[in-house]
DNA sequence: TGTACATCAGTGAACGCGCGTTCACTGATGTAC
DNA sequence: TGTACATCAGTGAACGCGCGTTCACTGATGTAC
């Protein structure tokens, strides 16, 4: 049955954050139109009345995903917070709301043109906003914001690969006190 | 028709080693069996006379890429010389024969277990022997081989899903640079 | 050593299921008079 | 403002395709005498 336009826009935009949650914590294949549109809270015949094709959506909500992402570190005003936040246990036992880059940088080395576009500009955003933390000349705090964003994202990829709950704990801990001075 | 059971043990070899290059080339949801048993120069129905099912091929392949990324690095004998080889063009440019840590963590996050501990495995390896490299008291070579393993890997996937090839250089230089000292 | 038969590695067609996508339909919304 | 009709957001069944898996079959290999 049909609702009314504002409904509609906001149905649409509950799409965008089902499908920005749901591929960060399963991948792009482990998750169907059919789980996103029911976690939003639709049936999926009405999916491509809102996106052309599960690619088209797939590029909206990782660029939302990214968007969230760089909202939640423009809150820390130090590097250490920064860096303590990203490597947190709830960061690392939580996929869905976290770092599409952590989540999703391997499946995006494979997928297509505007998947990879919206990445690399997140990674020039933060890049920047990293290097802003450090003091000196362009180029060193450059480099070393290249290397803090590198430890980030591995450290929190191999915390949550790893089987070992306390190996976990100790690359996040190693991780922060590396990274975070 | 029949082979003899040396190159049937042959066959059952070049499927693993097809799986270990497909599955890091594009996932594991990226390739079927069909792929694997056709890059192996077979037909896909003689599969389930090797394995018991995709899963199965799955944990062995990826055990044999991470054997194989160990034995690639035990053949640089200082810290520089592995951080250059694992921060090459060349390595960045091809997954398929690369680092299965940072073509497949983030997927492997999602999986079994069999998957996870084997690389479990591989990181205690991988972290015991870069630990190596450093002097000083055993905590903190630890902690500086935790924050090595994690700025290779992070920087490797980064610069792969990049999609600006002179943002990609510059990732893999000023890794090097920090990392490799 | 040679022959006859059993075994079994590999083939290719087929099955079942899930997923992306399409479509006829419903009924509330928006609009024209 | 009220009525009549057109629109269109959402529904749920259906389609086509690919993938994991199964199976009857083939013919070379291995083995028993």
């Amino acid at each position: 049955m049909r609702v009314n336009r504002e409904k509609a826009a906001e149905n649409r935009e509950r799409i965008v954050e089902a499908a920005a949650r749901l591929f960060r914590e399963h991948g792009f294949d482990g998750v169907g139109v059919d789980a996103i549109m029911k976690e939003a809270g639709l049936t999926h015949g009405g999916f491509y009345g809102h996106f052309a094709s599960k690619e088209e959506l797939a590029t909206e909500a990782i660029t939302r995903a990214f968007a969230q992402g760089s909202e939640k570190l423009g809150h820390c005003s130090d590097l250490g917070g920064l860096v303590n936040a990203y490597l947190s246990d709830a960061h690392c036992a939580d996929r869905s709301e976290g770092c599409a880059l952590a989540a999703l940088s391997a499946d995006i080395a494979r997928e297509g043109k505007g998947v990879r576009r919206a990445l690399t500009e997140d990674v020039v955003q933060r890049l920047a906003r990293i290097a802003g933390f450090f003091k000196g000349a362009e180029t060193s705090r450059r480099k070393r914001a290249i290397a803090t964003l590198s430890g980030l994202v591995g450290a929190l990829t191999l915390a949550r690969a790893v089987d070992d709950p306390a190996l976990r704990k100790e690359i996040l801990v190693a991780a922060r006190g590396t990274f975070g001075a």
